[in-house]
DNA sequence: AAAGTATCTTTTAATATTCTAATATTCGTA
DNA sequence: TACGAATATTAGAATATTAAAAGATACTTT
């Protein structure tokens, strides 16, 4: 089925570290790249890049003034969205404590 | 923030057409292996290969009975996220008749 | 134990994504 | 028009994902 194509395009979309951590902060309303980018502390075109992405995708819109760029989230959708992935790992304790440990190796 | 990693981590998990396939299949219910791969008309080890995924993901469950495993999805939450995902889908018309327009460049 | 099913895993080559660094563009102002 | 600031794009190496084929495992029946 193509339909499924497009939204598994779609889930790609957010399926990123820095993707996410971006539409979090669009939770608050629109913000500039480079608000961003202080936000997330990372490189300049890391964040370009990646909201490049979601550009494309047509999650985000872009809004020009002067030199700064500012992006929303389209569809606040997109945040109940979120939201239920979220609830869907609250749920699931045992993987969560599985999470933990894991980022207990990584310092 | 690594939070970020692990929800990016379940939504690559989604990222993919015949995943998605795959889960709206078992909507309906625990499905076997072959009942998916009749469904979607795909090789069986593929099949195997994208449930797998979702195994380790924690997304599906699996059951054994002889020599057949049937899945269930192991969430329901996560039907209702997919709901939401067509309607962001939905929302957006233009990007709709976009993807139209590919489908139909494509045979 | 052998043979047949159903499922799973491994391997490999093709393709896609990611990160970093470098370069380009756009706009405001001197 | 030249410059600085904000953002965007490109290029290339490293890494990850994919599909297909082959082989391995597990269960049932004989």
């Amino acid at each position: 089925m193509p339909l499924h194509r497009f939204k598994a395009e779609f889930f790609k979309a957010l399926a990123h570290p820095t993707r996410l951590a971006i539409l979090d902060q669009l939770r608050a309303g629109e913000r500039s790249v480079q608000e961003l980018q202080q936000a997330l502390a990372i490189e300049q075109s890391n964040v370009s890049q990646q909201l490049a992405v979601l550009r494309n995708k047509n999650i985000v819109d872009s809004r020009k003034e002067g030199t700064t760029v500012y992006y929303r989230v389209r569809d606040p959708m997109i945040f109940q969205l979120l939201d239920v992935a979220r609830i869907i790992f609250n749920n699931h304790l045992i993987d969560t404590q599985e999470m933990l440990a894991t980022l207990n190796e990584e310092q």
